[in-house]
DNA sequence: AGTATTTGACCTGT
DNA sequence: ACAGGTCAAATACT
């Protein structure tokens, strides 16, 4: 263990060294560019360290939760049940990649100026992933591809109104992920369920839209939309609008909302290895369709890459000692902070968190109004 | 049976 | 009128 953590010393290190150089090498991108890449490298040697400590308990976990559904896009609300738990079991004042948003900074507290790392040897995605997009042929979860009758809405002349919309914020970029042959972009910490796909004018590829699974029962009314990006098929924008309100039913809100509206601009990252590419953490949203369960490597890799913590039980042990190894280094505001409000709950909330994970997981709409019917918001309108 | 995704229609802002 | 955002029936999947 004091191998990683002199390991991932040193990737943090590097990471400081090049925010500290930010401002004057702006203007150089080819040195910006190998800097990244050498700040991925030290923290992919880290990876490597930790798996081989850490073989991937979750994997397997997830393995016996999920019951494998290999290549399915489905069956997400026994996934969500464990990425809420886990995001909880990663924030907290001791975290280091909770407390800030992810537009603000990176997981350093790097800026974000809209770098994109390349890992070597990063396989194209970029047609599995338009694929996965598009619903086109070869997207696992999408099945239709043949013409139908009429699937759309009739016309609804009455009816309540439609709320206003969400003003969405501006792109920004995080780190995308590669899971086999679909590409994702990395778990937030949420559930997100698909509610739309259009093409937008001027993109090659189209825009999906998803909300929060809560908002059924919470009124959650938290959205945001994926899209590739044109230029750069390695990487999708992802624009978040609204807050999450959900989770609040049991405990105080353990996932804070996120700083909103924001827009991650999300780079597919392949990483390599002796053995080939791994596969990177979870999306949990049951929409991306990961059928396998997080790893302690792709935890690392989600901090280093996105700057939020991604829900990972795993972070229950890494998080104290990583936190060691940081302190002193960039700052964070404290318990107000935007992505850490539980800090006050560090001792209590694994019970707290384990029954707030399995009543708000929304696996079952009728279940979860039998039990809490006054912790639903009397919402939708619709 | 319950839930998630797909996708054409419809709504809304510009 | 147009483009983007949302709805909701049909469908797939567990």
């Amino acid at each position: 263990m004091d191998a990683t953590l002199v390991q991932i010393l040193e990737a943090c290190n590097l990471a400081k060294a090049l925010e500290a150089e930010l401002a004057t090498l702006q203007n150089h991108p080819h040195y910006l560019l190998s800097s990244c890449e050498r700040v991925v490298e030290a923290f992919h040697k880290a990876i490597e360290s930790m798996r081989s400590l850490y073989p991937s308990p979750l994997a397997a976990s997830a393995g016996l939760l999920y019951g494998g559904g290999e290549g399915s896009s489905r069956g997400g609300s026994r996934m969500q049940e464990v990425n809420i738990l886990d995001t909880r079991a990663l924030e907290g004042a001791d975290n280091p990649f909770f407390g800030r948003g992810p537009e603000e900074t990176t997981a350093l507290g790097l800026p974000q100026l809209g770098l994109e790392i390349q890992m070597p040897g990063a396989m194209a995605p970029a047609a599995a992933a338009t694929a996965e997009l598009a619903g086109a042929p070869g997207y696992t979860g999408g099945p239709q591809t043949e013409v139908r009758p009429f699937r759309g809405r009739r016309a609804e002349a009455e009816g309540p109104p439609r709320q206003p919309r969400i003003p969405a914020g501006s792109p920004r970029r995080v780190r995308a992920v590669r899971t086999g042959n679909s590409v994702h972009p990395p778990d937030d910490g949420y559930t997100w369920r698909k509610y739309g796909q259009k093409n937008i004018l001027g993109s090659r590829y189209p825009r999906s839209y998803f909300r929060c699974t809560h908002r059924n029962f919470y009124g959650c009314e938290a959205k945001k939309r994926v899209q590739l990006l044109d230029d750069d098929p390695y990487t999708y924008e992802v624009t978040y609008c609204g807050t999450h309100t959900c989770l609040t039913s049991t405990t105080p809100l353990l996932v804070p909302p996120l700083p909103l509206p924001t827009t991650i601009i999300t780079t597919i990252a392949t990483t390599t290895t002796a053995t080939g590419p791994t596969v990177p953490f979870t999306s949990g949203g049951p929409s991306m369709g990961n059928p396998e369960g997080p790893t302690a490597a792709s935890l690392a890799e989600a901090m280093m890459i996105t700057g939020q913590a991604p829900p990972l039980s795993t972070s229950i042990q890494l998080g104290s000692w990583l936190t060691r190894g940081l302190e002193g280094g960039s700052s964070h505001s404290g318990p107000s902070h935007a992505q850490g409000g539980g800090g006050s709950r560090d001792a209590e909330w694994p019970v707290a968190d384990l029954a707030d994970a399995m009543f708000n997981s929304g696996s079952s709409g009728s279940s979860m109004d039998a039990i809490f019917p006054s912790t639903r918001q009397d919402n939708q309108n619709n």
